[in-house]
DNA sequence: GTTGCGCTTGACGCTGCGTCAACTTCTACG
DNA sequence: CGTAGAAGTTGACGCAGCGTCAAGCGCAAC
């Protein structure tokens, strides 16, 4: 046909790069199948080198269909060897789980870092008009100078100050989410200890960490405060009466489970 | 203020053990950051047992936020250290492309094998009735003997009856998922090396590969008997004219770059 | 002869800890 | 007071899937 029998041989097996550059995969991948026994070669030149026929092409190929669809190593080599649509398919049941689940947590991850980065970074193409509004920070200094001392007002200040008076803005409106889910709470009668109740504190922990890490303590005072102090307390039960206070009730529940 | 002096160090320090249940990390959790100079413990013992102060806690509190979030421990202590909100900005957005490009892979990973598993698996609750629609498979055999040998025919009858007959019949759904979007491309007007079609391309190879791998030569072989045989073709072109023949002139392109 | 490409076999690195193993120290109990 | 048990300590290996040197060999072109 179009190879000599004298050739036949060679001809009819690539060696290891010509192999990785039809598959795609690079020689040490290929290398490292060999090693852990999942695709051997189908004979070695006598000076070693690895040459791989027709049957081993096939099995690579099936081999990267699976590996396309994230399936360990170990779980192809089981399907490989077995041959057996029985097994495949339970091994492909097994898989699925463990790939829903992941991407369920990458897509959490990836809407929470969004909004993280959005509420400290878009802002910094926005006007500084509006920072009266919502959440305000340098108003209530002194207040703070002596709930909480004067290194961490000074740290949070440097860390407000860093952001940019736009990035403030964002930072407000990444709290308004907290206000808004803590306004549906109320609105459905959820439980301070209930679990999406807790969930919200949560975010409005972690928000809250990323410029100033609470302690119990001071986790409770400032929760506390944003049902005493009327400037504070407007921005939380505008969306819904109550709301600080629920914060309030939830926060001491969340500090005592995550905090003391 | 609110310790005396003599038992302020201890009182103000607390154990791995009681980090540990306080955090939700494991201890081991608290000394690979300790090895790795993440969370260094503010003293220890004259015996050498580990002694966490206030700080540390806060520091703590500050890892696992960022943890849960996915950033990687190295970024962590990057943001950690710096402890300016610029770096966990810019730290934060090189994260969130890692993040959402995982979870587009495993969504697609997922969806293709949920897919898979239940055109294998979810049949064995179905009749037999439409064996005969769709892509058919005992009907063709002889020719398919005579094409590409009897091995290949038997072993892929055996995977094909190890199906059950209704799996068998989810097996055919699969396919048609193919079909439509052959029909898609047909009508809005993709060429056969168009990114596109070549991508479901890949997914018919992969459809394929499932129960039967083929070569480069093979695989050309099936696609261009979808042109030829009517029997076949009309799987084929009921959903677009002409789907057949595109799909044959893609997966002729498709296996020049990907099985030769 | 020598240069250089392409192959070979080790072997370590990476991520984030889990999991022994061997040992010390503190506390409780009889 | 001796001893067992709980809890701490420091190594060190294991895991998944290769990437990445490092050192060396064979073969072909100049």
């Amino acid at each position: 046909m179009r190879t000599n029998p004298a050739t036949a041989s060679a001809a009819e097996t690539v060696d290891i790069s010509k192999l990785s550059r039809m598959s795609g995969v690079t020689s040490r991948t290929l290398r490292h199948y060999d090693a852990i026994g999942l695709l051997p070669p189908s004979d070695t030149t006598p000076d070693g080198r690895r040459r791989y026929g027709r049957d081993e092409v096939l099995r690579l190929q099936h081999i990267l269909v699976l590996r396309e669809l994230g399936t360990p190593l170990g779980d192809i080599a089981t399907i490989v060897e077995a041959d057996d649509p029985a097994v495949t398919i339970a091994t492909l049941r097994d898989h699925l789980g463990a790939l829903t689940a992941e991407r369920d947590r990458f897509a959490r991850l990836a809407a929470t870092v969004a909004t993280t980065i959005d509420s400290l970074e878009r802002g910094t193409t926005m006007t500084n008009e509006q920072l009266l509004d919502g959440f305000e920070h340098r108003k209530y200094e002194p207040e703070a100078r002596e709930r909480w001392g004067d290194d961490a007002v000074d740290r949070s200040n440097a860390r407000w100050k860093a952001l940019g008076t736009e990035g403030q803005q964002r930072h407000l409106d990444a709290h308004r989410e907290v206000v808004e889910a803590l306004g549906a709470a109320i609105r459905v009668g959820f439980a301070p200890d209930s679990d999406e109740v807790q969930e919200i504190v949560t975010k409005h922990h972690a928000w809250l960490s990323l410029f100033w890490t609470p302690t119990a303590e001071t986790y409770r005072g400032i929760t506390q405060m944003y049902v005493d102090d009327e400037r504070f307390r407007r921005n939380y039960d505008e969306v819904a009466p109550g709301a600080a206070a629920l914060l309030r009730d939830a926060a001491d529940i969340w500090a005592s489970r995550h905090l003391s």
